[in-house]
DNA sequence: TATAAGCCTTCCCCTAAGGGTAAAGTCAAT
DNA sequence: ATTGACTTTACCCTTAGGGGAAGGCTTATA
């Protein structure tokens, strides 16, 4: 099939599949005589995985590996689970990192009246104050 | 001062400090002979506000606001308070979605058994399987 | 058969917030 | 005068594509 029917199989825009099939992620075969792309249902999978990869905010070269490790059916599970591991502790890292700034934000605005006066400690701390 | 002290005294890369001032953030004067820009201490404190404001995560256009609310010493903290509890809200969304991945992730994670076998649910859920 | 619609191709510029590096001008001290 | 440290502009690089132009292909219809 064209690109326009993997793409929307796939649930990707055909600019995305063009891109991935650029950087070798999803290699169709070509039709030399008119450069069209063409993808056979083995093509469409692989776009599904990347795509429901991608929503588990992995990145395009971890989607590389995970692929990888998707068409080699005989890797150890173990392989794949370290992937997950990594992925969970960079969502975990930055968890505690967007936590904390939420609360700092927090008792910042908690500490701001918020009304027509002036007096800002949230513009306080930008500012440097220690206090 | 020249740009590198005022990069050393705000706490930031001269790259960061020329790309502010390229894009009109913190405009310091330049010297028409030389060249050189020349940073007051005005100029470093706004440097150094924006340094924090971006740790706090605020984006370049934020900053931008930010510090015409900082310059602004009769604006009412109303201002200041809804810019930041629109922050506050940008990051809790982003934490609701980071929690919600991690928290399937894990447990994909969790039913991966990571041996030397080759079954492995992460790849089959990745791969669609509804399971 | 002509032609128009709708698909496909490559190519180039755009995003956020700078980092890296090169070539060239400037400043301070020797 | 020269050396070394500092500064300038300018260009390319990063992620993961989006937008759109210019031109080729295909299919349907008049």
């Amino acid at each position: 099939m064209k690109i326009g029917q993997a793409a929307k199989k796939s649930g990707l825009t055909t600019k995305t599949v063009r891109y991935y099939a650029n950087i070798g992620l999803v290699n169709p075969e070509v039709d030399p005589s008119t450069g069209y792309r063409k993808y056979k249902q083995a093509d469409v999978a692989k776009l599904q995985f990347v795509g429901t990869a991608r929503k588990f905010d992995f990145s395009i070269e971890d989607c590389r590996e995970l692929l990888g490790l998707y068409e080699d059916k005989q890797r150890p599970s173990r392989d794949v689970k370290n992937v997950a591991l990594k992925k969970i502790r960079d969502i975990e890292s930055r968890l505690l990192e967007l936590q904390s700034l939420k609360d700092e934000l927090l008792s910042l605005a908690n500490a701001c009246d918020g009304d027509d006066r002036p007096n800002c400690p949230i513009i306080d701390r930008l500012a440097g104050s220690t206090t």
